[in-house]
DNA sequence: GGGGCGATGTTATGTTGTAACAACCGTACT
DNA sequence: AGTACGGTTGTTACAACATAACATCGCCCC
C-alpha cells in the first residue's frame, strides 16, 4: 500500500478530472439520498470547485451574477446549506469560506491543512486525529459532538518553493 | 496525581476567583513582557472573564457603552487583539466570540470543549491532540502552523441534567 | 385544474470586522 | 519648560459575512 505523500494534488495535476470526479461523486451521492441536486445547486457546487482554494459566499454570489444568473445572498447560502448537509462541501471556519468535498462517499469528520502560501486547503481524514480528541475530550467526561479542526501552516509544494528562494 | 474530572469548573464555584485569578495572572505577565495591561485592555479581560460563556465583541461593545466609555469597534477589537497576542484570551473561531485563557503561564495551542447546552467553553491542554494533528500533517509533508481544535458537545453537568429529565 | 410542497426570487436588515486618520498622553531628550 | 516621538485611544466610515421574512415559481400528485 502508498500513503499519500500529500494531502494536496500536484500543482500540476488535470483539474477537470477533480470537477468531474466531484460532479459525478455528488449526482450520485444525491440520487442515493433522494436529495435533489438543481441545477442551481450543481451550478455552485461546480463554482466552488473552481480550484482548490477555498472559496468565499459573495465570490460566488459575484460569478453567479455575472452569469445573469438572478442571484442574492440567500441564493448562494442556500444552495451551500443544501451542499453541507449532503456532504459534498465543507465550512472552513477560520476563514469564512468553502471548499469541495474530495470523499463525499465516505461519512466523516474531517481535518482541514490550509497553506498560508498558496491558500489551499486539502482535507485529512486521519481516524487517529478524530480518536485522539474524543480521547482527550471524554477523559474529562465530555460527550463529542462535532469536531472542528482546522490547520495553517505550508504545504510540501510551497515549503520547495520557498527553500529555493 | 489526580487527573481533572472535567475541564469545567463547577456550576456552584466561586467565579470571583477564577476573575481574580486572571487578572493577576495578566499583570503578572504583561510586566514580565514588558506589555501595557492598560485600564481600558484590563476591563475588557474583566469582560471576557464575566463568566466561562464565550462573549462576543459587539456584547463587550455594549457593555463598555453602557459604562459611559467612549467606544466604537475598533475600541474592542485593539484590546482583543492585544489580549489575544499576549495568551490572555482565546478566540473561538466557530463562534465568532472570545473566551478567557485559564493558563496563560503557560505557552500552549490549545485545544476547546464548546458546551452546546449551557454555552460554556473549556480549554483542554492535551498534548497527544496536539501531537496526533502535527504527525498526521506531517505525514503528508505538511508544516504545521497554528491548529485550531474546537470540539462541541455536552459538558459532564449538562449530560447529567439531561439525563435526570 | 387545483392543492401542496420544495426551490428560488426579492427586499431588507442583522452581525462581525477593518481602514484611515485625528487626538491624546506619557516619556525622553534638550 | 519645550518638543519630538511612539504607543494608545477616539471617531467616522465602510467592508465582509449572514439571515429573516415573504412572494413567486414550477413540479408532482390526485
Amino acid at each position: 500500500m502508498d500513503l499519500p505523500a500529500s494531502a494536496f494534488p500536484s500543482p500540476v495535476h488535470d483539474h477537470q478530472d477533480c470537477v468531474r470526479a466531484a460532479l459525478d461523486a455528488a449526482e450520485a451521492k444525491c440520487e442515493q439520498r433522494g436529495a435533489r441536486l438543481t441545477s442551481l445547486r450543481r451550478r455552485v457546487l461546480e463554482l466552488v470547485w473552481t480550484s482548490h482554494e477555498p472559496v468565499g459566499a459573495y465570490a460566488l454570489l459575484d460569478t453567479l451574477k455575472s452569469e445573469g444568473q438572478a442571484a442574492a445572498p440567500p441564493t448562494v447560502y442556500r444552495a451551500l446549506d443544501f451542499l453541507i448537509e449532503q456532504g459534498l462541501v465543507h465550512r472552513l471556519e477560520r476563514l469564512n469560506a468553502f471548499v469541495g468535498c474530495p470523499r463525499p462517499e465516505a461519512s466523516h469528520s474531517a481535518q482541514f491543512l490550509i497553506c498560508t502560501a498558496c491558500g489551499r486547503a486539502a482535507e485529512l481524514d486521519d481516524p487517529a486525529i478524530g480518536q485522539a480528541v474524543r480521547q482527550g475530550a471524554e477523559a474529562r467526561g465530555f460527550s463529542v459532538g462535532r469536531q472542528t479542526i482546522e490547520v495553517e501552516g505550508l504545504c510540501a509544494d510551497c515549503q520547495g518553493t520557498l527553500q529555493k528562494k
